[in-house]
RNA sequence: GGAGAGGUGGCAGAGUGGUCGAAUGCGCCGCACUCGAAAUGCGGUUUACGGCAACGUAACGUGGGUUCGAAUCCCACCCUCUCCGCCA
């Protein structure tokens, strides 16, 4: 039992409630019923049209109210200025009886306009018309594979099993932290970092990201804004002063542009951070428990990109190939999965699953995952540009991917690049971060 | 942690209960003058929501409250700055 879940009325609620367009809904319901059953859940557009159609009209009838209310406070202004106080105080008496239902009116109308709010942010993004129908990971389509796994002539070890050894501490790291926590010593400590840094190097040079060092303790509407938020407290470990650790960088480099108008010549703004990540995996019990696959912390280098609608599916392909050159660079065999309407995250309307191979479990699996999110996150954020030419704002588009787990990597380099006696060759890219080392050696 | 100051339009900056969505300056846009430019003059220049429109409502950090009426008064919170203390 955890005590994250926000209470009614404790969370922050965006005042201008953009997350998704209730004019779009209320243009084209059939359409968003239709995004929502492909994520598998109920038509909902009925209800929400229902809802703000009760909302406007609350809302015409108090703005009229306080038409009238305005209207002759102005004009007790006017009798006042004029010394005509009998006429400023039969002014008073009137607007005193006219102001009678005002305040129930103000009441219903925020009841109400908070209401669906709620109700719009709990509701995820839209699948893209190019995911593949789908209910869950079973529907994800396998678009791309790279690379042979390597055929071994002994029978390939967990990490866990000769991890220890070369310095993967378990036992350490679950005497002071507990389950899921893990110590790295030694040159495990090196390569883990020699992994991260060389992610960094390679995302900020050739790929073209600016290297961040941002937050990792964010406030509730930084998450609010990515889409964690209100739903998935439950995942998030919080702070006794009602702050977060981040499950990711995702949400401290979007929230960069947070309630930020850009210019259309800033863009395509490219951010990355290597970062610890927090997960609560309060969903996940019995799942992954040995190794270092799900940890409660974990690194990760992280890839955001801010940018125009009509750049977003460019930039998500420009993500991707920077995620899967980190793999190809270390020699890790990988396949890209096409995740199916059914599996993707809250936030996203398109992701890319990259899966490593690892060989101990004879199957692929997740170590980054490419998302567009379109406007979503966008709109939670209330972040705009000003494209060229025009009047108004629009909102931007926002994508992530990791580039990639660090941690995960780390798995897959130690048992892909394993040797029957314990040791693991260090991959070439590496080993200008490791003094030169070639081999990992059991201490 | 203690003490103090402050958050107003793209920017600077006035406004401390009444025709204030907000003076003035700068910037920006248009027009005039000019061969052209500068200078000068005139006009314009926030956003969101509802409405076919006329128009209405809301917004002076955020959220509440007092009042016939709030940028202005009260409460809470957020943020910035200055000094002191502590600290990597």
């Amino acid at each position: 039992m955890r005590a994250n879940a926000l209470k009614a009325g404790e969370g922050i609620f965006i005042a201008s409630a953009a997350m998704h367009d209730i004019r779009s809904i209320r243009e084209n319901p059939a359409a968003f019923d239709a995004g929502l059953a492909r994520r598998g859940l109920a038509p909902d557009a009925q209800s929400l049209i229902e809802l703000d159609a009760g909302l406007r009209s609350v809302a015409t009838e108090m703005q009229a109210g306080q038409a009238r209310r305005n209207e002759a406070s102005k004009a007790i202004g006017q009798a006042m200025a004029k010394k005509d106080m009998a006429t400023a105080d039969a002014l008073k008496a009137e607007v005193a009886a006219l102001k009678e239902g005002l305040p129930a009116l103000e009441a219903r109308e925020r009841e109400l306009s908070a209401a669906l709010t709620d109700r719009l942010l709990a509701i995820p993004n839209l699948p893209a018309d190019d995911v593949p129908e789908g209910e869950d990971e079973a529907g994800n389509v396998e678009v791309a594979r790279w690379g042979e796994p390597r055929v071994f002539d002994f029978a390939p070890r967990d990490h866990a099993d000769f991890g220890p050894a070369l310095g993967l501490d378990f036992e350490g790291a679950a005497a002071m932290s507990g389950a899921r926590f893990a110590a790295l010593r030694g040159g495990m400590a090196r390569l883990h970092r020699a992994l991260g840094q060389y992610m960094l190097d390679t995302q900020t040079g050739a790929n073209g990201y600016e290297e961040v060092n941002p937050p990792i303790l964010v406030r509730d509407e930084a998450l609010f804004g990515t889409g964690q938020l209100p739903k998935f407290a439950d995942d998030l470990f919080r702070t006794t002063d009602g702050r977060w650790l981040i499950p990711t960088a995702e949400v401290s480099l979007t929230n960069l542009v947070r309630e930020s108008i850009l210019t259309e010549a800033q863009l395509p703004i490219r951010f990355t951070a290597l970062t610890p990540c927090f997960r609560s995996e309060a969903g996940s019990a019995g799942r992954d428990t040995r190794g270092f696959i799900r940890q409660h912390q974990f690194e990760k280098v992280e890839l955001v990109a801010i940018t125009t609608p009509d750049r977003s599916e460019e930039e998500h392909r420009h993500m991707l190939a920077s995620a899967e050159g980190i793999l190809e660079a270390l020699g890790l065999p990988y396949r890209r999965m096409l995740l199916c309407s059914g599996d993707m995250g809250f936030s996203a309307r398109k992701t890319f699953d990259l899966e490593v191979w690892l060989p101990s479990q004879n199957c692929y699996r997740e170590i980054s995952s490419v998302s567009n999110c379109g406007d979503f996150q966008a709109r939670r954020m209330n972040a705009r540009y000003r494209p060229e030419g025009e009047k108004g704002t629009r909102f931007l588009h926002t994508l992530n991917g990791s580039g990639l787990a660090v941690g995960r990597t780390l798995v897959a380099v130690l048992e892909n690049g394993q040797r029957e006696d314990g040791s693991v060759v260090v991959p070439e890219v590496l080993r200008g971060y490791m003094g030169g080392l070639e081999v990992l050696e059991p201490r």
